[in-house]
RNA sequence: GCCCACAUAGCUCAGUCGGUAGAGCGCAUCCUUGGUAAGGAUGAGGUCACCAGUUCAAAUCUGGUUGUGGGCUCCA
């Protein structure tokens, strides 16, 4: 037998005969470590715990806590809850795959007869439970693709025959636990009595491959961890997420509901919620003016011949609602470029006054599919903080990037991190190769300009332009797609818009789309749940309210809460005839920021006593001082 | 749009085998004047989402519609 090199992580090389396994050198480094070890990594790749190393190597040996560890161990898992679903079901229903997702993983099931319910749940943990306990030997066997389609064929398993048929190479693998077989690259834990901790979380139904034409598969969700605590903190963190859901904050903190009479996605703004929206949408039109932007507003509805010369007719009319006034056919506004570009179009252009910067706070209507819809994230009426900016082609490069710094501010003085993303070309599109090459290559330069990383994700612009998305992380570390950048030659084209050059000729000029929170809407769900309904002064609908002790201070508290209104302090005035804890902890389930408590002694020295809603007090202090404390605070967080 | 589930008072939810509805909170009135997270009493409030069907009888069973939730596909 020849001799190979194993270089272990520590540095230290073993030489071992070719054909030991990664165990077998765990074995030699101690017991405990084989019986803790789950997996290998050799060379860089993952391979299995009982796979023969043939070659001289670094191998590092993956044990229950390593890292890699926890996604192998719901892959094997994914199998454990596959091959229970068979032992219960048998042959009524069909395996196809099971992936690992973030935070666990799912297994798509083929069932012409049998309808998955929660109720099953427990019955396939037994099941599981019980194949784990028997600790079966997990092997993994290769096999011709034809060797291995027949096998699948045989066992009446079609779906997995369809994904060997397609699959590109001469092998297969295969891994074997019992009686049960699946098609799957690895690697595995060795046994099944290995995983101790799974749980199943959910069901739903899904497409066969992803895609709408093809059979409705049932996916049983699922998640697994190394022990218990880990599981209960995963709990705990889901417990967390569904406490911030901005569908129940909304309606606890009446900022907005949806109504069945209206219609399904349609927002109706409750006095508090509009109140936020309005603080933000101040807070857009400073900012974009400050920036060089100018203010433009446009129609609702234009004509659908304006909406077949952009190309919205042909590549986006089934998310587009119609009407018709006088015989004459209208389009509701899915976007607000078109009106921006008549806009441009009203007089000649003279390079030397480019670029010009429209600003919309423009309200939009999409069809959405109803089952899409989702509180204020996918809604199918709302409003874009949109912008067009129409420039020549040396300007691209500084204004995409005066666009990401804009992003930065926005997103920083919200507490946001992000991630961003170009998206390119996809197959239903308008335009030049050409076209497509330069917007592409101009994003991408911006891109690379800023320093920051970002992934690329290919076919998935808009159909009129390459975009660059930007995904905002929130405080559970969760991406909100918000702000996009959409470079555009198309439109300018169709709508032969022009400037005149130095030359004195007519060229094209380039339009940017692009937004910087996106939807009102979504931003206002998002910032609900990344505040958990607690927004910072600046943001709260309600800033401060006033509560008298009883009812002889009722006037010198109306005096307070008119001071206060006429100092634009936004704030509430609760002089009913209840106890002081009642009214403080009204004001604290509402996430009011300050409390003003009223006494005899504040009405005597004529003060405030205010109270933080973390139950926090400050020193009582005149009425001017506290609306001093508002504006600074106010201002320090914008 | 597709799959599965759900829809009972303003809100959160009970309601068994088919026999025309309950609680807590909220709301109204009264008592209570109480210093930092719920004082007490009384009362009002429901075409059980909507439309059909089965049945002597439907919140309950069946079908459809609308809406909602979890996903799929799509997306700001």
């Amino acid at each position: 037998m020849a001799l190979i090199k194993i270089e272990l992580p520590d540095g230290s090389t073993n030489e071992v005969e070719s054909g030991v396994t990664p165990y077998d050198v765990a074995l030699t480094i101690g017991e405990g470590l084989a019986r803790q070890s789950i997996a290998a990594r050799f060379e860089g790749d993952l391979i299995d715990l009982t796979s023969p190393l043939e070659g001289s190597g670094r191998l590092a040996l993956i044990t229950q806590n390593s890292p890699e560890a926890l996604e192998i161990v719901r892959h094997s898992c994914a199998h454990l809850m596959a091959q229970a679903v068979k032992e219960i079901y048998g042959n009524e229903v069909q395996v196809t795959i099971g992936p690992v997702i973030k935070d666990g993983f799912y297994y798509d099931f083929y069932s012409e007869s049998k309808k998955f319910v929660p109720e099953d749940f427990p019955v396939i943990e037994a099941k599981m439970a019980e194949l784990a306990k028997a600790d079966l030997a997990v092997r993994r066997e290769e096999m011709s693709r034809s060797d291995a389609s027949e096998l699948f064929h045989g066992l009446g398993e079609d779906y997995k025959v369809e994904l060997i048929e397609d699959l590109d190479v001469e092998t297969v693998s295969l891994y074997r636990q019992g009686d049960f077989v699946d098609l799957c690259r690895g690697p595995h834990v060795p046994r099944t009595g290995l995983l101790k901790v799974f749980k199943l979380t959910s069901l739903a139904g899904a497409y066969w491959r992803g895609d709408e034409k093809n059979a409705m598969l049932q996916r049983v969700y699922a998640t697994a961890f190394q022990n218990k605590k880990e599981l209960k903190a995963h709990l705990h963190r889901l417990e967390e997420a569904r406490k911030r859901d901005h569908r129940k904050l909304g309606k606890e903190l009446d900022l907005f509901s949806f109504s069945e009479e209206a219609g399904g996605g349609l927002v109706l703004w409750h006095p508090k919620g509009a109140m936020l929206r309005t603080i933000i949408e101040d807070f857009e039109r400073k900012e974009h003016l400050k920036r060089g932007y100018e203010i433009v507003v446009g129609p609702q509805i234009l004509k659908t011949e304006l909406w077949k010369m952009s190309g919205h007719y042909d590549n986006y009319r089934e998310n587009m609602y119609f009407t018709e006034v006088d015989e004459q056919g209208y389009g509701i506004k899915p976007m607000n470029c078109l009106a921006h570009m008549l806009i441009y179009k009203s007089k000649p252009r003279s390079y030397r006054n480019l670029p010009v910067r429209y600003f919309e706070l423009g309200t939009v209507h999409r069809h959405e599919k109803s089952g899409v819809l989702h509180g204020l994230l996918r809604v199918r009426g709302f409003t874009q903080d949109d912008a067009h900016i129409i420039c020549r082609p040396d300007q691209i490069d500084a204004e995409v990037k005066n666009i990401m710094g804009f992003v930065q501010d926005v997103a920083g003085i919200f507490g946001f991190d992000y991630v961003m993303e170009l998206s390119t070309r996809p197959e239903k599109s308008i335009g030049s190769d050409a076209d497509w090459e330069q917007a592409t290559h101009a994003l991408q330069g911006a891109l690379e300009g800023s320093g920051q990383p970002y992934t690329l994700n290919e076919g998935d612009g808009a159909f009129y332009g390459p975009k660059i998305d930007v995904k905002l992380k929130d405080a559970l570390d969760r991406e909100w797609q918000c702000a996009t950048i959409q470079c555009d030659f198309t439109l300018p084209e169709r709508f032969d818009l022009t400037y005149v050059g130095a030359d004195g000729e007519k060229h094209r000029p380039v339009m940017l789309h692009r937004v910087i929170v996106g939807s009102i809407e979504r931003f206002v769900g998002v910032l609900i749940e990344h505040y958990a309904g607690s927004f910072p002064l600046w943001l709260s609908p309600v800033q401060a309210v006033v509560l008298n002790v009883t009812d002889s201070q009722a006037d010198y508290a109306q005096q307070v809460f008119e001071q206060l209104r006429e100092a634009d302090v936004r704030v509430e005035l609760d002089i009913r005839n209840e106890k002081l804890g009642f009214k403080i902890r009204e004001a604290q389930m509402a996430k009011i920021p300050y409390m003003l408590v009223i006494g005899d002694r504040e009405m005597e020295s004529q003060t405030v006593a205010p109270r933080f809603r973390d139950g926090k007090s400050l020193e009582t202090m005149s009425v001017a001082d506290f609306i001093g404390t508002v504006r600074a605070e106010s201002a320090a967080c914008k």
